[in-house]
DNA sequence: ATGGTCGCGTAGCGA
């Protein structure tokens, strides 16, 4: 089966570009990121249409995650644990009845935190510490847990086109990518690293400065898996196709196969 | 070249 993340930058004006992928890709579970709406806005019939059962954690104008499921959703929370009076909508995990039993999918999406240093990368860095809490819980749980997600995280220098550029930005300071270490160093396995991604492969390009057609991106859209996920993983790609589309997101799926 | 481009919502912020 196929699980993807995918940042869409808005359902409504990405459901195009979403349904048509979906059409030709035909994923199993799909985890959208920026929904930039409410539940109730939310294009179920669309999508329902498709043959998705559809969980969403909304919100007005910003922010705002979805998991999309084939397979039955037995039962799901919205919200990152830890902080109740954090309002932002960037996490729903679910519980999946897949073909050969119950998989966890989250559907992330991480804090940008830019400008650094500021409060707002004081949010990303108490975001990242509060997932890493949340994991270390669900890890005990030893069943196939896929995180799915914009983590907003450039792990490595070979994961943009131009590191130099990136050098104090939030996505990419040492502190951030500590945070990121840590998450891994639960337990996890990133998919992509798994299947000996090299580098220069992007999951982001900017819509500015021509970005896209001079290759200029980073890749920051991840799925972190458990160790019976990582078992099962058989394969992974991105799906650059689709940001040559009319009005495309800024980010691309990216898209694991697994034996689950 | 201190810009450039999107989306939301209709000014200016977030990315």
């Amino acid at each position: 089966m196929d699980i993807a993340t995918f940042n869409v930058n808005s359902i409504k004006a990405r459901l195009h570009a979403v349904t048509q992928w979906l059409d030709d890709k035909s994923p199993d579970i799909a985890c959208l990121q920026e929904l930039k709406t409410v539940d109730g806005s939310f294009p179920r019939e669309e999508i329902e249409a498709r043959g998705y059962n559809i969980i969403t954690h909304g919100q007005k104008s910003y922010n705002g995650v979805a998991i999309l499921s084939k397979f039955p959703i037995e039962e799901h929370i919205s919200g990152l644990p830890g902080d109740e009076s954090d309002e932002q909508a960037r996490y729903i995990e679910a519980v999946i009845s897949a073909p050969q039993g119950a998989v966890r999918v989250a559907s992330i999406y991480l804090p940008n935190g830019n400008p650094a240093p500021g409060p707002k990368y004081d949010y990303k860095l108490a975001w990242m510490a509060r997932l890493k809490s949340h994991i270390q819980r669900l890890l005990g749980y030893e069943e196939p847990l896929i995180l799915a997600g914009d983590y907003n995280v450039i792990p490595r220098p070979e994961d943009c086109f131009d590191p130099a550029a990136w050098i104090d930005d939030a996505l990419f300071r040492p502190d951030t990518r500590a945070a990121f270490r840590e998450i891994i160093f639960t337990g996890l396995t990133s998919a992509f690293m798994q299947k000996d991604g090299r580098g220069g492969e992007y999951t982001f390009w900017d819509y500015q400065a021509g970005a896209w057609p001079r290759g200029n991106g980073i890749r920051i859209d991840h799925l972190l898996l458990s160790p019976q996920a990582a078992d099962k993983l058989q394969s992974v790609r991105i799906d650059k196709y689709v940001r040559d589309k009319d009005r495309p997101s800024d980010h691309v799926p990216f898209v694991g196969s697994f034996d689950l």
